[in-house]
DNA sequence: ATATTGCATATTGGATCCAATTTAAAATAT
DNA sequence: ATATTTTAAATTGGATCCAATATGCAATAT
């Protein structure tokens, strides 16, 4: 009995703390890039902006620091670390090697209801324009095709790896058909898991990893090799 | 000019603050088993042993949580936390995806000095009993034929990785022929690296994991798949 | 004028203190 | 005796204050 009241109690004994509230914000900051790359972040100023003292903004930034969003040095503080041409690539091979072993896990178990997600994910998908929110839309999609695969670590890595690269992403999705590029991929991709094609969801995934970081890399003017 | 002192100015700017002592002490005792799954970490108690306050402790604590070494639970404190078998499972498909591959770079850029270095571990390897040493200059060796594959973010992730099932893996050691075996698999990898056999070396560092997969397993009493 | 030194300000790291919450034991009721 | 409530101690989260270091500007020397 109470059973509601006892989830609402849950709920609440849930609160996220400052840090964690703080560590949220300043991650969405950094990758929806207004907090750019090279950027110091003032303790005190972050602080004052969340009515709170320095110690949970620290606390934040020790997080954020070990994910790779900012390096710390000491006594000079934060600043907002954008991965290089060689750290790009080396995400973007961690990708290619996690998220389409990701998808395969993920078809062989894939329910009605995620797809449904997925598949509403594409409609807005569809009709979004802005890059910010299309980037936002991008992520819950493949949240949805990846949650079946109970890979949660795996998703950790990949989630933190596509947090460092993401302002890049963007601004690939804001090139001369980058967006339309990248959702006839998603259909298709889409289209594999419901027809429950293990292979070509792997290879499709594959492809769209490739095509997102070749023109990454020639959005940044590189016109080297491309991944294996 | 001035360049030993300059060395050492840079030696004095790099002191390690409280917060990182703490955090490299803490990650040491958990990965070497003196801190033991489920065990609850007291901030008062850690910030006596190092004589400073909470402050550098909490942070500590923090960044070993987004490292997955320990669980933070709000008004409740840190528990030293350890993978269950499915999480063990994840960590060595992640190490299998990941591995092979940067062996791959690494042959492929291999110093003469890098070879004498692993050798070396290798050496003192063969004359080590104790498990806990054991497992140290194991991943010394594994450092060793790693680094010149020039993947950084790889690495960090196969350690924090290995920093997780560290003492499945030393329990593994222990058992009957664990190090023997081991040895041998480190003797075939570094001969392949030696001969420059990039596929060698690729396909023995596989079957190095699963088989210390399958041990890890097997010593949980667990009769289920392999990996892939 | 330029380079170097000294000083004031800004900023971070850490210590101490207080508030919020949990936990376990004592008190009370059934 | 058992279950519930109350209460006190332990513990963590956060605020405020002080110390350590960096940074920028003025003063001085060459």
């Amino acid at each position: 009995m109470y059973d509601d009241l006892k989830q609402r109690a849950i709920d609440l004994g849930k609160t996220a703390s400052s840090s964690d509230i703080i560590f949220d914000a300043l991650r969405d900051a950094i990758i929806s890039g207004s907090l750019k790359a090279g950027e110091s972040i003032r303790q005190e100023y972050i602080a004052k902006i969340f009515n709170v003292s320095r110690i949970p903004v620290r606390e934040a930034l020790k997080r954020l620091e070990s994910q790779g969003l900012v390096r710390n040095e000491r006594y000079k503080g934060a600043i907002v670390s954008s991965p290089n041409k060689e750290e790009i690539r080396e995400i973007y091979e961690i990708r290619l090697l996690l998220e389409p072993n990701i998808i395969r896990y993920a078809v062989q178990n894939m329910s009605k209801g995620t797809l449904r997600i997925a598949s509403e994910c594409l409609d807005k998908l569809a009709a979004e324009q802005d890059s910010s929110k299309w980037g936002e839309l991008n992520r819950q999609f493949h949240e949805a095709l990846y949650r079946d695969a109970g890979r949660p670590i795996h998703l950790k890595i990949v989630n933190d790896s596509i947090d460092r690269i993401d302002s890049y992403i963007r601004a690939q999705l804001n090139l001369s058909g980058g967006m339309e590029k990248a959702h006839e991929e998603h259909m298709a991709i889409l289209e594999a898991c419901e027809a429950g094609d293990v292979e070509k969801a792997y290879e499709l995934t594959v492809s769209h990893i490739k095509d997102s970081y070749s023109t990454v890399m020639t959005h940044l003017g590189h016109t080297g090799a491309m991944l294996d």
